[in-house]
DNA sequence: GACTCCGATGTAATCGATTGCCCAACCAGG
DNA sequence: CCTGGTTGGGCAATCGATTACATCGGAGTC
């Protein structure tokens, strides 16, 4: 099955190349009788194209490579959706690859994006200083921008939600309710997000006198399994704080599902909070309190500097930090 | 910033470019000496080579297509996990794309992957006939697999689950429970998936004498928010059946939510199901009894049967359908 | 010692589309 | 009828890597 090309067209349709290229493209005028028989040779043969060539051509592939840590997390999924549905308004495609939490595999699909040559990069890095190399080299290579998580020592522009002010947000809210003590269930701290969360933590904990004792700092990863470990640890050592502030909502399922399989009320003997404000979170028993972030804002904001940086003007780099907001629910009190 | 070339690593190397190409591909031999000074060439102008170049002179990319209908339901982003995981394992990409359940934009992205020159793909096609022209245009160019939901009338392998022994499995399971009668919440008729699953339950809730009422068949979309709706509905109706067979979790999701908002019991009054198994179905007030899919072995099948056309031998095409397992929880009395 | 054969390397064609450059045709104004 | 300007369209170079074919030197064989 030999593919059409067009050269084949050019000779169905008793013109060059050129003429084709700049018929079916529209770059260049073309009378229109020619265009039309152009169009009807093209149609006949199915001719389809190929972008490969093209692109090597015009280096440039039209295509936006995005680059997430994770891709069973649905706040990543839900920022993608978005950052794809901005794309395609603007007529450019998304190339979309995960990481699996491994800088190794990271770096890999860096190196393949560049070697795509797709025209920019959207990543959510996975580790704050181990990703910092192959950021950096891809940064050279072409336009790039960071989400959510960045890395450090990169010169790029960044978007995100301001996490102090989130982990300011939860912590009001919890001494509000009371709380005199609490316990932080996060990541291991090997990325920016992990790192400020619990900077706020602590922060707005010893701010508002909220007791941290020792070893209610819990560093895993971000999954339902990991929380479920880390509040099955707690309640089965009988050291459950009065709240237990999660880095995202995925660990606080998990920690939801822990306190329900003890027998551990929520929110009568514990809160709990989660971060991201994820559809799922809505839907626990009971539903989760959480920090809400602005996927579509995000999403359109990173798309947003990317094209600045891709009509060139070499602009200083922003770092862009938006505000979160909380979404009370049942699991501290309602 | 000018990209380093293989002509700018030959010209350090002090070699032609031809044996750039083999030292680093390791296509032919290469004296050692030589190829040690193009690595260090290579190492030292950070040559990163052109993707497009290779796939274009080559034809072919290393790369497989997977188009989705949505990558905001776990059931995909589970598959897409398990695929890329496989693909990865056989050094190739995964190109991943969202149909967003619009056959237009699906025809669009089939064309894009086409151009762009994927090695195969594989696709969950959105809409049972809609869908087929774009589908059939896209087999009759390169290599096609079909996951999950699948077209009629296009020549190519399919692999997923039977949906009929799904139904079976979960209306003995519900007569065993002593339901009577049902009502069944899914998508408009639009998909194999939703065919198939429907012909299941109406065929084995007859043979099981379990009665399903006019009106009890309710036709909206793959979510939260029409599972929500539509049990809102029969809640008002205050035509609530012995169970509500969804078929999807989301829609199940949704089921639970709207139950739970109105005061009604599951499994007291109501008993409910899911089908999918997402991780979230665990998770839910009550945890739901739904249809395990293995993922693992669709996505391992998926490539196996891509590799399989890959390699030419134009077999003839396969439809495989996985045997399903009920997974019982509490939204049916445990 | 002459002849093969083979491995390593260079030369140049090639993949398919785009585009700079140039030419021919046509138009309007003088 | 001539000239300057405009426009449609062809020729061929080009993007960067791969690879068929040619070449060359040296090892092995009788």
């Amino acid at each position: 099955m030999q593919r059409v090309t067009i050269r084949d067209v050019a000779e169905r349709a008793q013109v060059s190349t050129a003429t084709v290229s700049r018929a079916l493209s529209g770059a260049k005028p073309v009378s229109p009788a020619v265009r039309e028989q152009v169009q009807r040779a093209a149609d006949e043969l199915g001719y389809a194209g190929n972008g490969i060539a093209s692109a090597l051509r015009r280096s440039r592939t039209d295509t936006v490579g995005m680059l997430v840590p994770s891709i069973a997390n649905p706040f990543f999924t839900g920022l993608v959706e978005h950052v794809e549905h901005t794309l395609q308004q603007a007529g450019r495609q998304l190339f979309l690859c995960s990481s699996r939490s491994d800088p190794e595999l990271e770096a890999q699909r860096l190196r393949s994006l560049v070697a795509r040559q797709v025209d920019g990069i959207i990543i959510s890095p996975v580790h704050g200083s181990l990703s910092t190399p192959a950021v950096q080299r891809a940064a050279r290579e072409l336009p790039l921008v960071q989400v959510d998580r960045y890395v450090s020592g990169v010169d790029s522009d960044w978007i995100g939600v301001d996490d102090d002010a989130a982990l300011d947000l939860v912590m009001t809210h919890l001494a509000e309710r009371g709380v005199r003590s609490a316990a932080f269930v996060s990541s291991q701290l090997t990325n920016s997000s992990t790192e400020l969360r619990l900077a706020g933590f602590r922060r707005h904990a010893a701010r508002l006198d909220v007791a941290v004792p020792a070893g209610h700092v819990l560093l895993g990863e971000y999954s339902i399994e990991w929380g479920r470990q880390a509040a099955a640890g707690l309640i089965a050592a009988g050291r459950l704080p009065d709240a237990v502030v999660c880095a995202d909502d995925l660990i606080a399922l998990g920690v939801l599902q822990a306190c329900a399989a003890a027998g551990v009320a929520v929110p009568g003997d514990v809160l709990v909070t989660g971060f991201d404000d994820i559809p799922y979170s809505a839907l626990s028993a009971p539903p989760l309190t959480t920090v809400h972030q602005p996927q579509a804002e995000i999403a359109a904001e990173a798309v947003r500097l990317l094209s600045r940086v891709l009509g060139d003007e070499p602009t200083a780099h922003d770092r862009v930090a938006l505000r979160p907001s909380l979404i009370v629910r049942a699991s501290t009190g309602g």
